[in-house]
DNA sequence: GTATTATATAGCTGTATGGCTATATAATTA
DNA sequence: TAATTATATAGCCATACAGCTATATAATAC
């Protein structure tokens, strides 16, 4: 309980991570899309993401070439709803209104290995 | 915003900084009844204070002798949500449980430099 | 003032972590 | 099967941090 409450704010408390949570809850993304609206490489973001699969915050489906991430909150179900707030909190955070800017304008047939 | 919340979770994301959290919703607690309760040295707490003040989340009342440090959620009400949050949900969980049993036989005249 | 004592700070050690580059793995396409 | 390419892993470096001991600071008591 105070483990897993400790684990998963540990996992929260990056502000990359905290971005790539706020990117997924808009739709699924893989990791060439995430590094391009991060601007940064792409093993920090598999590592990433990584971190937030194993708190249960993310899952990851195939798609073909591409492994999609998606948000899909597992375990305690108040995790699910301290999740949700934290991304309505974040509703009105400049840095992230950016990064939704820059994922619109993301093709990831485009994007991957440049 | 983002800064901030990545700050406050990054405080809130130790086990015994929650622990404390938790212990100061209960009443006011001076630096070595902490110590008792965690079973870690003076500094390590003071230290972890200093943490928890830097946020906003505690502040410090002189005592005579004492320090009393209490809950004070400064800033952003969402972050008192937030951590009135954590504090129910953590209501159940076992370690908490000891540690406010513990506190029970804290007698800070006794405890502090032994 | 001096002595006492609660708390803070300095400095050490080991561990975790975030970025990177280089390379391995795994899945798709031809 | 071989070639391609998205993603994962390994390993490096610098920084942060949690615990500790030793010592300094600040407040009270005499």
């Amino acid at each position: 309980m105070i483990t897993d409450l400790e684990k998963i704010l540990k996992v929260l408390s990056d502000r990359n991570r905290i971005r790539i949570v706020k990117l997924l809850e808009k739709k699924k993304l893989c990791v060439c899309e995430l590094a391009f609206v991060l601007s940064i490489k792409q093993p920090s973001v598999s590592r990433h993401l990584k971190r937030l699969k194993s708190v249960g915050l993310i899952a990851e489906e195939q798609d073909s070439f591409w492994t999609n991430y998606v948000l899909c909150v597992k375990g305690d179900k108040r995790f699910a709803v301290l999740l949700r707030q934290l991304c309505v909190w974040l509703e009105e955070d400049g840095q992230i209104k950016i990064d939704q800017q820059k994922l619109r304008k993301a093709d990831r047939t485009k994007l991957c290995c440049q």
